[in-house]
DNA sequence: CGCTTCAGTTATAACCTCTAACTCCAGTAT
DNA sequence: ATACTGGAGTTAGAGGTTATAACTGAAGCG
């Protein structure tokens, strides 16, 4: 750690970065990422508004800065939960719970990543990297789980839906996204539905979709995540 | 129809209203609602800026405009291809397939529905009275399909994984949203379930996440909608 | 200890939403 | 038919935004 010693100038710009960022996460809480203003953070530190792009180039930079922690973020926690559980059916519950806890917990970050793409604006290829990486901690948990499978009953799953079927022959040629993971199509296709279910229920819940029909969005999901881990 | 006459004045101001709207939409399809600009479309329609306060009284009432437009839009679009189906299945099949066309023919307009809530914006009453709609349609088709697997073999199914019974003992008092349908909790969780996965892929889809995976979304979606429609 | 780099400043342009005050014509009512 | 009035559209302007240009002054660097 002491390699990273910098010069002053270095150290107070690095200082007033994450300062900026974190008054931008505060605004992005509140009112959400499109009201995401660099005038009022800059009125917030004090300072005038040009000071803020010695720091970043543009609200764009500051943006995906921000999107990319989220993703940093979410991808650690992704994988501290999974470490949590030691059976790899435990471990998805518990990365589906983690998921949940972490949408909720900041709706507009969950939206800053998943929601509606500003305008313009195209996510960097760290992000799609670090998705990717999110993924493979569902395609390790699939793989562990579906072993176990075939050690104890293999049954039980009957053959396979003709469309998920069709779904598995075109990943084994389409799978650029797990080009450096090992798993089958199988597995593939399970963490990526297991993604794209979590995903339709919590973003429908964050963005206030569910408010008005009076039930508990926690058993839906809760219903779903275990659905989509017996479906194996 | 004859008796929706009005005054000149009245004419001419609806007339102007729908040219309002019309541009608007061309510039959320082109990108996106965030940069919707009443300044802009006054320009293109060769009035000054203010004269449009005349027709809306804000940004916000154009928007909901907008957005009670689209669920409309979307509401006839579903019943129109349940319609075109005779048996339960196919007609889910159908309503899967119109929905994700109608999504992906003007991915703005489906995030402008189920995209990022904008800051301030409260959705109106309406526009859940008619997702209401849309999600009778749906039980419409489950309790016909229900009914069907019943008459003929209703086993495949075996007993309900305990988060599922869970959901259903918990839709069966928390049903608010489907009040006046006299669907079973059951027929509400697959629904429910077949809704939120749906918007699971395309919500991504529309939203780019998978531009980078080179895979197609629609063997997914299609393997999801099939899933959501054999789990009965 | 001098020089240079750079943080922060003000001024400014070009947008945006939205209000206020005014003009003027067209539809309405007598 | 004509006088009246309501409303459509105008300009001016307040207050917000992002972003650039030019300048100042101090702090770090050699």
């Amino acid at each position: 750690m002491s390699e990273t010693v910098k010069s002053p100038r270095e150290r107070y710009r690095a200082q007033v970065r994450d300062e900026i960022k974190a008054h931008a996460w505060a605004q992005v809480a509140t009112t959400g990422a499109a009201a995401l203003s660099l005038n009022a953070i800059a009125k917030q530190m004090g300072i005038s508004g040009p000071a803020l792009y010695r720091y970043f180039r543009n609200r764009d930079e500051l943006m995906t800065e921000l999107v990319l922690d989220a993703y940093r973020d979410l991808s650690t926690t992704c994988r501290a939960a999974a470490a949590t559980a030691h059976t790899p059916t435990t471990r998805l519950a518990a990365v589906a719970g983690a998921l949940r806890r972490w949408a909720l917990a900041e709706p507009h970050r969950y939206l800053l990543i998943y929601g509606t793409p500003v305008p313009g604006y195209a996510a960097p290829p760290e992000a799609t990297a670090i998705a990717a990486s999110i993924m493979s901690v569902l395609m390790d948990a699939f793989t562990a789980a579906s072993a176990a499978a075939d050690t104890a009953s293999d049954a039980a799953t009957g053959p396979l839906p003709k469309p998920a079927a069709a779904l598995d022959r075109h990943l084994a040629t389409h799978r650029q996204w797990a080009a450096d993971h090992p798993a089958p199509p199988a597995v593939l296709r399970c963490a990526l539905t297991f993604w794209t279910r979590l995903h339709g229920v919590v973003s429908l819940e964050v963005a206030g979709h569910f408010t008005g029909m009076n039930f508990d969005p926690a058993l839906l999901y809760a219903a779903e995540a275990d659905a989509a881990i017996a479906a194996r």
